[in-house]
DNA sequence: TTGCGCTGAACAAACGATTGTCCTATGTTA
DNA sequence: TAACATAGGACAATCGTTTGTTCAGCGCAA
């Protein structure tokens, strides 16, 4: 239905090549100044946009991305979202968003159809640790970067945090405040973000010469219904923890209900942290003591070096790791961080 | 860097049009089956996907949607979103997603961009009440969706709920519940849902002999912090509301953080109803009082409009309205729908 | 022997754009 | 005046599929 390049040169009375050249501008293009008129009067009127499709085709480049992530509605994934788009967009480019819902026979899938519609590049903030698909996307030779969670031996591109550095901070962070026993709401071992920040939780134990307690780990996946279960185990236990380091914020919301439909008085009771600083961490009562990433700037950054690699056209092996870094709020000192106070509203509502 | 038709096809030593036809399971294609295996045995070993680019630009359909809203980090359509491509995945096809923050020309932007790409179609939730976009979209013969918002008369596809009743259901409550100052924070004059929530607070009041004070309703548009801040000026009136209804949830969210601030119990001096009953709603303290609809169901209806539009060639004015239905909680009625109530948790997990 | 009907494929024309090369009038120079 | 540039475009191949049409060979019947 839009108009052609072969329509417009028949209209024009010149050659549909001429138009293309007119219309990308063509800088050694030789053109009498009345045609070149014509032409441009002719785009203008129509409101010609070339085919993206059959651009694709010919130049092998389809100006779209694809951010593979576990699941949107996931805050953290929603904001990392955005970060992806707010930096391709200017560029010209599209972003497919595909969901997994930590599947890894649909992450296949996904990538799968990704490379048959031969996205320009992939961001997957949805690997394993010794992740086939990443293997896969390298092999095939597809631009691709990995947020938030690596795999492998580190040896792709790769945007996210320190979570040794984060989980140890969250927990000499407790221990500070004087808890002894700490239990630790566990990612997944097979996921990189688990492994580190579960590392972290234990050399701040260690660091300080506190035993680790292995029913006080339990792990929890990362959805805030797995933290509720995980809490409930150990919160269950006779000798049950004075505080918990939450794997990622979700979870630690996930602690929270059960906390509070035990009964417990948090931070009096029980002490929780978090992790990722979502918005919603600074709205909970009482606030969310939690481990603030930049989660936009994942995305953001992640784009970057994707777009990079795609211009170079060379795979990279950058890594950027931002510092992670405690924000104290209510769900272990009293009276931290409320959202009463006015000051902290801005740093939530720029998310 | 794939296999191409033309690379098998030599390998094979036939013509590429028969190894299309085999395929793609041709069913009236004639083939001596020594061919037929030879072939099949290469497709299979190769990992032969067509290449979708010239694919598109052959059969003209690209199996690529996408969908248009004002910002993914809002957790209403971050629900939408997967219910679109809930939907729309097993069917083969992958969505786009385009943030607009309420921009006009964002979206106009976005949309260009979507129509040069030859997307199959579009779901739009960022209309506007005589929205050009939306026009522009059915004079390019492009097959949309509209949902949540509608624009014009009416003619276009439609999901969402009748906000109308939706927005009595919430005032009604209020006022069943004795309070007689009632404000609301308004959605914009521009956005169906802001026009047709507040005609429905308007008409219960109207219907229950209570007169409105203009000076109660104030615009607010559609974030946490246009919801502070506007009900920041309605609580300062000397003669200030007991109750609010906030047009969106995360509205209602931003009248919280104030109405704490200001040191006002919700819902003892303080009643507050939200709606559309995203998961945060369950988990505030009180718990927030709604209106629910099936924000993952909008999705996936809409998203089944436009395959259907898709699949028969021919646009729909089809309008699929779903009954809002209030959820009492505590930021109304004291110790209702808390989340102590276990009950209640697994309404938020579906989400 | 001629002709007909099948089978099993090859051929070729799209889809819409991009881009290196070639062609044809002019106008210029020797 | 013949040779030669140069300007101004036309030509054509190509990207990888899909699909209507054609075609060669073979078996069989008249």
């Amino acid at each position: 239905m839009p108009v052609t390049l072969k329509e417009l040169a028949a209209r024009a009375r010149v050659h549909p090549s001429t138009i293309s050249r007119v219309a990308n501008h063509d800088p050694n293009l030789r053109i009498a100044p009345p045609t070149r008129q014509r032409i441009e009067e002719l785009l203008r009127e129509t409101e010609y946009r070339p085919n993206g499709v059959a651009r694709g085709l010919k130049l092998r480049q389809t100006l779209v991305l694809a951010v593979v992530i576990p699941d949107v509605t996931n805050p953290f994934f929603a904001a990392l979202f955005r970060g992806v788009e707010d930096a391709a967009s200017p560029r010209g480019y599209n972003v497919l968003l595909c969901n997994t819902d930590g599947s890894p026979a649909r992450q296949r899938s996904h990538l799968q159809s990704l490379h048959a519609r031969r996205v320009d590049g992939v961001i997957m903030a949805s690997s394993f640790l010794k992740d086939p698909t990443v293997r896969w996307l390298r092999h095939q030779g597809i631009p691709y970067v990995l947020v938030n969670r690596f795999s492998d031996e580190g040896h792709d591109p790769f945007v996210g945090s320190d979570d040794l550095v984060g989980g140890r901070l969250a927990t000499e962070h407790l221990v500070t405040l004087g808890h002894r026993r700490i239990g630790h709401l566990a990612g997944k071992l097979t996921v990189s973000t688990g492994v580190m920040r579960r590392r972290g939780y234990l050399a701040a134990l260690a660091e300080h010469g506190l035993s680790a307690d292995p029913v006080l780990v339990v792990e929890c996946g990362y959805t805030e219904e797995g933290g509720a279960r995980a809490a409930e185990r150990m919160l269950a236990l006779a000798d049950r923890p004075t505080a918990i380091f939450a794997v990622t914020d979700m979870t630690a919301v996930g602690a929270f209900g059960v906390a509070r439909r035990m009964g417990l008085q948090i931070p009096e009771e029980l002490a929780i942290v978090g992790y990722n600083d979502i918005p919603l961490a600074g709205r909970m009562v009482p606030s969310l003591t939690t481990v603030h990433v930049p989660i936009h700037e994942f995305g953001a950054t992640a784009a970057r070096l994707l777009l990079e690699q795609i211009d170079t056209g060379e795979p990279s092996r950058r890594r950027v790791i931002f510092n992670p870094e405690l924000i104290v709020r209510g769900s272990t000192v009293a009276g931290a961080g409320n959202p009463t106070s006015p000051q902290q509203v801005p740093a939530f509502a720029t998310e």
